[in-house]
Formats: C-alpha cells, structure tokens, sequence
RNA sequence: GCGCCAGUAGCUCAGUUGGAUAGAGUGCUUGGCUACGAACCAAGAGGUCGGGGGUUCGAAUCCCUUCUGGCGCACCA
C-alpha cells in the first residue's frame, strides 16, 4: 500500500519553475520578436559547481545558438529581457555570465521554507513519491548455505541493503530478498565433504580419501563432528547416498539459521528467504523449460537439452564470443548453454531462469535488481535474453556487478581461497570492526571499483573513518540543542523564524545541502548507486561543521537564535535519516 | 583469441549523464580553543584527467584507436 507522506523536494521544485520561467520568456520572446520563431531547443538546468554562478543555471542560450542564429550572449540578453516578475518565484534575481549561461539566485524564502520543510516532515524527510509504488524486488548477498559468508558478501550486503532503502525512500514498494543454493551440484559437494569428515572421525583421517574438490573449510569438520556426537554409529554408514543426505539434512538448515543471524547482526533482514528447492519440487523449472522448448529457445544435442544463448543475448550484448583455446570465428552453437544435463538434471541456470519467471510472473514485480559479483558478468546477458525468450522484458532485470573486495594487512593484499577455507568470514570481521564503520566503509565506493579493505585501518576505530565524522556532526547538534534546553530555549515553530536571517554563506551552503537530499535519494535509486549517501552524509556534516565555526547559536540574538536553532534541528534530522538508511547508529554523544 | 569493469593530485577516490578556473579525504607545510564538543575549522603546495585521433560554441564525460591492470569465457554455481 502507498504510504501517504508530504513530499518535500526543494531543488527539483525550483528547477521545474525555472524550466516553465525560460520557456514562458523564450515564448515572450519570439511573440515580440526580439528572438525569431523557432522550435525550443532541448536545455538544461542545472546546479552549478560553483555557488557564484547561481543556485540554478540554464544553458538555454547556448543550446539555442544555432536554431536561433544568434550569438548565446544575445539570446540570453532577450530571454532575460522577457522574463516575467520573480515575485512568488524560488527566485530573487537573474544574471547573465560566461558564454551565455543564465544563472538564477534563490531568494531569501526558498531557504527559510527548506528549514521549515525539514523540521515540519522530521523522520520522513527525503521521502518522495519518484517510484510511484512500483514493485521492485532487491536480491542480495544470496551466499551459498554451504559455508560462511566472506568480505564479498559483507560488501554485497551493505550495498543491496542500502541499495534498498535508497528505492524505498524515492518511492518504490520495496522486497529485500535472499536466493537460497540449496539444490544442485554444490548441495551433493557439499554432503560429499561432510561424509569424508564423518567418516574420517570413524576410521581416522588418513583412512578416508576427502573428495580433491570438497570444501575445506573448518565449519564442515565441525558440522561433521556435532552430526557424530548426536548420531555417532559407524556401523550403519554403509550406505553412502544415505549418510551424505542425513548430514545434509542436518547441517543446510543450520548453516542457513548461521547465514540469518550473522546477517542480522549487521542489521539486514530480509522479507523472503527463497530456496531454490522450492522451483524443482513446484515443477517450476519443468514449467520453464517447457515455455523455452514452446518458443524455439531450446534444442537437444549429445542427449543433454541447449538453450540458444547466443540468440537471445545478442541484444545484450553477448559477451561470450568465443571460449577458452577456441581462436577466431565461433559458431552460434559454440554460445549456447545448457539448459538439463544428459543424466537429466538440470542445471543452475534452468533453476535461475526459473526463479526469475517466478519473480516477474508468479509474484509480479515490475523490476528484478539482482546485487551479483562481477565474476558473474557472463550470466547477465544470457539471463536477460532468457527473459525475453519466456516473453518477459530483459531490461526489467537489473543486474548491479560488483566488484572485488581487496583485503589489505600490513598494507599488502590477503590472498583469499574460498576452496583451502582461508577466507576472512563476515562474521569474524564483524568481531574486528564496529558495525557502523563496516557498514559506511562497504559503501564509500561505487559498486563497480575494487575495493580495498585495509584491516588495519577499520580496526583502529579512529577518526581516519568518516563515519566517525558524520556522527560527531550529529553529536555536536544534540550538545547545542541540550545546553539551550537547560536554558528553556527549544525549537518551537520554524515556521515562525524570519527568513532573511539566515543568510550568511555558511548556512546558505549548508541549506542548500540539506535541500539537496531528496533529490540526492532519487539519484542513488535510479542509478543503483547507494555510495551517493554516504558521500552525501560526509558532505552534509562537512557543511555543518563550517557553519558550527562560523556562527554561533547559543549567544546571539534571539530571532537569530531561533532561526539558526531550526536549522541545527533540520541538520540533525536529515544526518539522522541517512544514517538510518546506511543503518549507521546515530549517536546523541561519543 | 573474445568479452565485462576500471585508469583523474604522492596515496584512496568524487566529478550530479556535454558546461564556467577539474574537486574532496589522506599525507606534507602553516595557522586557529579563556568559545554552543578541536573526533573540528582555515590557508598553502601538489594535475599532460593513461597516450593519440575525432565529434562541437564547449570533452575527464560521447565515438574510434592504442597501452596498462582486475575479472570472466564448464553438461560448476
């Protein structure tokens, strides 16, 4: 159900007035002939970098050099001329600069209505309607339940899961999902490595062969062990089939419950738990498979059955060309995948396709973004193209790579191993490093760069991370606003607080950021690219901080008193609301 | 061989989809608490935006080419 909310955008506000402000002086214009009658051009408004240049600015005069035929200075000096009076607008005044930009000045109103618009919409502002309601599904970290979870799925999660809230904010009905591996080949690795242990713990380590491609790890010796001291008889593990799905039984759930509660000790939780089990046991995958052979997508060959890959990922760009030791020119065949293996199982990519028919038909969202490790590039295409094969829409998945996480010690990479189980797990990282700084750190960098993390560095805990700076932004707010109610002052009505006080540069700027927040949610939606907010809460407490060196609250007059006393509460609420959306605690002290 | 991602200050990274003199953090040099929290702020130095072409009023951004690094090309997932 679409919650009801007072939206509150500041800056796109202004931006569509000074949009409908050009076009209506452009009109005048033409209408008077100082411009002659030509179609508009396309033009921008923009926020310019630099504050001199205006709040706004438009290249609407450059843009319209050539179907004028007129130098961008004059065309600029005409629209001017025909722009109605500014009263009631977000605008004070207009000037011409450089090359023809023409640049629009805020006045004194627009930044007393942001601080009241904060303070009256407090937890809820940022909040817009931009998504209008759409169902969107959000899969992420989706770790295989046969061993921990590693530092790819730490960044994984803080990614997707803020990578959530970002779409919740702007508007969209939002499903965080975990995609459980509990079927296919890696399930039957899985008890084939928990039979080798148990039964080493029967007949000794040397008496028992472990598989070359089992999984190493300590946890299955573990796992193997509890299993034997619960069920301990090594007489009846004859039958092998038999003992390795017994372990499986036993430990799939208990890995799982593991994935769940480390998970939610770095505050995610998910809305659906999806096991893949569920798509074969529901003849999902059957029913898929049978829609594929219905369209033509799929043929037999070597008794195994193909699923024309190289067709329908074309238009995604089919970025498997050619093979390893394959030279020059491939074949279409060469492409394809394979959809059920010639012992009649199916593959993982037959389940995938299957769980994303799901997605899209069973359940009906709109769109699928699934949060994957950049070594799984090659699956995007083929995956979207399946899409369209089953008569869906591949651009409604979204697949956001992520790439590798780097782990530095003593300033020099860890060699990782998931198959010798020396991988750091995600929950002894989280016995090291705060949860805040882990959750700020795996945002700091857009998805799609290496990361480093330098252990060394979120360990130590110190001001050397930016979470620790936000916060204090925030801490410092409450201390003002603590001494000032020890005093009887309290923000009342920021409704009530003149708007020409405020205007000093320091809180210009920092209005403006606060301004900018619901515009700056919108922006990490659609682009997928929840980074934004951390580097927007570093940029907010920077404002803040200049402007706490440059004007006092406590001793000045009362008026300014009160006006500044709600800007420090639209501060500290805004911190406060994209912390919650990082789920980085948001401390009154520290 | 082919594909995906990346290359911007000593280091780590931004750059709002083509705009004005390319910005932060960190490190280095220097200054600011008898003050609402100095976990803060201010100033300075630091650049062939990997290289080379092209598109236009205008390019770090778009196109071509080339170099370098990471990842991927299974009847694994």
């Amino acid at each position: 159900m679409q919650k009801n909310y007072l939206y509150y955008n500041p800056f796109a506000t202004a931006m569509d007035e000074a949009r409908a402000l050009l076009t209506q002086a452009a009109r005048a214009a033409m209408e008077s002939g100082a411009l002659p009658q030509r179609d508009l051009p396309d033009f921008a408004v923009e926020i310019p970098a630099d504050v001199k240049n205006g709040d706004l600015a438009s290249n609407l005069a450059m843009a319209g050099a050539r179907v004028f035929g007129l130098p961008p200075r004059k065309i600029a000096e005409a629209l001017c001329a025909a722009l109605p009076a500014l009263d009631g607008t977000p605008f004070a005044r207009v000037e011409i600069a450089g090359p023809g930009f023409i640049n629009l000045f805020f006045a004194q109103r627009w930044f007393a209505d942001t601080v009241f618009a904060a303070n009256a919409l407090g937890d809820d502002y940022g909040r817009t309607n931009y998504g209008a309601g759409r169902k969107y599904n959000v899969e992420f970290v989706s770790a295989n339940p046969t061993g921990p979870m590693h530092l790819g799925n730490a960044r994984g999660g803080a990614l997707g899961d803020c990578l959530a809230a970002a779409l919740d904010w702007a508007g969209y009905d939002v499903t965080r999902e975990f995609y459980i591996n509990d079927a296919g080949n890696q399930i039957v690795k899985f008890g084939k490595s928990l039979a080798a242990r148990y039964l080493q713990i029967c007949h000794g380590e040397d008496a028992v062969v472990f598989p070359e491609d089992g999984y190493q790890g300590e946890d299955i010796r573990v796992l193997a062990q509890q299993f034997f001291d619960l069920n301990g008889d090594c007489a009846a593990a004859g039958d092998a089939e038999a003992l390795q799905n017994a372990l499986v039984a036993y430990a799939l759930p208990r890995n799982i419950e593991g994935l769940k509660n480390d998970l939610a000790k770095y505050r995610i939780t998910y809305d659906v738990w999806f096991p893949e089990s569920r798509l074969h046991a529901g003849g999902a995958v059957r029913e898929v498979l049978e829609k594929l052979a219905a369209s033509g997508a799929t043929y037999e060959k070597d008794g195994a059955i193909w699923y024309r890959a190289a067709r329908y990922s074309e238009k995604y760009g089919a970025n498997r060309n050619a093979r390893k030791g394959l030279d020059g020119e491939v074949t279409d065949e060469e492409k394809d995948e394979v959809l059920v293996r010639a012992n009649g199982i199916p593959t993982y990519l037959a389940a995938d396709i299957a769980y994303h028919y799901n997605k899209f038909v069973t359940r009906g969202f709109d769109t699928a973004i699934d949060v994957w490790g950049a070594d799984h590039h090659g699956h995007v295409a083929r995956m979207k193209g399946a899409m369209d094969a089953l008569g869906l829409d591949g651009e409604k998945l979204n697949v956001v790579l992520m790439q590798f996480v780097r782990l530095l010690q003593d300033g020099k990479p860890v060699r990782m191993s998931k198959r010798t189980g020396k991988a750091i797990t995600l929950s002894s990282l989280l016995d090291e490093v705060p949860i805040d700084s882990a959750r700020f750190f795996f945002n700091l960098r857009e998805s799609g760069s290496i990361m480093d993390f330098d252990l060394d560095l979120a360990v130590k805990q110190d001001s050397d991370n930016p979470v620790y700076y936000v916060q204090y932004a925030h801490a410092r707010i409450c201390s003002i606003l603590k001494k000032l109610a020890e005093e009887g002052i309290v923000c009342t009505d920021a409704a009530a607080c003149e708007p020409s006080l405020l205007s000093e540069d320091a809180e210009k700027a920092l209005i403006r950021h606060i301004a900018a927040f619901p515009a700056e949610i919108i922006g990490a939606a659609k682009n997928y690219d929840p980074a934004r907010l951390t580097r927007y809460a570093v940029e907010l407490a920077t404002q803040y901080h200049k402007f706490y060196t440059s004007c006092r609250v406590k001793d000045v007059a009362p008026a300014l008193r009160s006006a500044r006393l709600a800007l420090c509460n639209a501060t500290k609420i805004t911190l406060h609301n994209v912390l919650t959306m990082l789920k980085v605690s948001v401390p009154d002290s520290m």
